[in-house]
DNA sequence: AATAAACTAGACTGGACCGTCTAGTCTAAT
DNA sequence: ATTAGACTAGACGGTCCAGTCTAGTTTATT
């Protein structure tokens, strides 16, 4: 019994703990993303998660680990789509069109944007996390593409010489005039007739460059 | 003489006002671009520009003001080289590639990249700097580059149907691994041969896409 | 020389905000 | 019922900063 109630205690604690700590990072979440870090105030998060401020920094060692928790949370959160699953017998540009509509999905939706903005405007104060927002999103990303280009290069599919340049090349196509505009806010959000032209003339122009002859 | 004096008089004034009010500006622009808005203060402006505090509120209304002053030179001043002179009897690939090299000096520049991030960190405190910033860069160079691309199709030395968007499809391509880590400052700078690969990237692949069979 | 305007150095106000502290409340296990 | 730990509301100290004000100095014109 006594084993069983420690148990039981350590899992309310736990459920408690996570219910709390949860809904200050989801506070945190939007307050940091809505204001960016400088005009983000830790009594906002603290009324947003109806929570004492005491509490945060129970869970929290300050502003900065808290805004680092935020963004790592949402950086696995977001960027977790864009890791590509095995395109497996489906024809290259359909293949290639749903990896970019996928990853225009995230980067251009008002989360992945502010979450970006917020990471570029405080690039200088957290080099870490803009480092580790690389490596688990572009980085990743061009990775798991240069794969796919590899194979359908080894199939005779397409010429692709150098894979992960050729990747990166497919994801600078979709980082055009859309956006450019989401990024300064021109537009607050991408209809989706240009996601979808987007996505078909980066495709069309990878297909041109990489064609077999 | 009334006359002459007067003017040498507001000559006088001018060159004053102006190497004043210029002092401020580089300051600010010192200070504003090394900082972000958020973080630099009026007192630093005032110590970089070796004046007084009050001198920079006789001649700014407020650090909005001079924020924004600050900015609209520096478009007006890094992006003009961007704006294209037209390419007489060069073929092509020299000329986009001449385009390209210029665009990604400019804006992979450290002067460059930190307005833009400046740009992006405040485009929900100053939109119509957004807008103006976007006007006058992006805007402009795919408009002079898309007036180019007309003529080669009308020449019938590419086949380019919506100039336009192939413009700014071109400098899409130029925004790639390279900018995305100057943006996020995981790069001091960037290596010229990097620069250089890109160019001809974007190049090749362009021109692959335009191709006329 | 006299005078007006520009400028300087620095104090000051008012406000925002981080992080801490206090005093009291609620919850749950013993 | 008691007790320990989590939580709350709010006050508080310390810091920073935008913008104003004051008093004195420089500059240039008449």
């Amino acid at each position: 019994m006594a084993r069983s109630s420690t148990a039981a205690k350590h899992r309310a604690e736990n459920r408690a703990a996570r219910s709390k700590r949860d809904s200050i990072l989801d506070a945190a979440t939007r307050v940091f993303l809505d204001c960016g870090y400088g005009d983000a105030s830790m009594d906002a998060v603290a009324r947003e998660a109806g929570v004492a401020k005491q509490t945060i920094y129970s869970y929290f060692d300050g502003k900065d680990a808290l805004f680092e928790a935020i963004v790592r949370d949402k950086c696995d959160q977001l960027l977790e789509p864009i890791a590509m699953p095995k395109a497996r017998g489906i024809d290259p540009e359909t293949a290639l069109a749903r990896t970019a509509r996928r990853f225009l999905d995230v980067v251009l939706a008002p989360e992945g944007m502010a979450l970006f903005r917020a990471l570029v405007a405080e690039c200088g104060r957290f080099p870490n996390l803009a480092e580790a927002f690389y490596r688990s999103g572009p980085l990743l990303a061009a990775g798991n593409l240069a794969d796919y280009l590899a194979e359908l290069d080894r199939k005779k599919i397409l010429k692709v010489d150098d894979p992960l340049r050729a990747a990166r090349l497919f994801f600078a196509l979709l980082r055009g005039d859309l956006y450019i505009r989401r990024l300064l806010d021109l537009d607050s959000e991408a209809k989706p007739a240009d996601v979808e032209r987007a996505v078909a003339d980066a495709v069309r122009v990878f297909l041109a460059a990489h064609a077999r002859r």
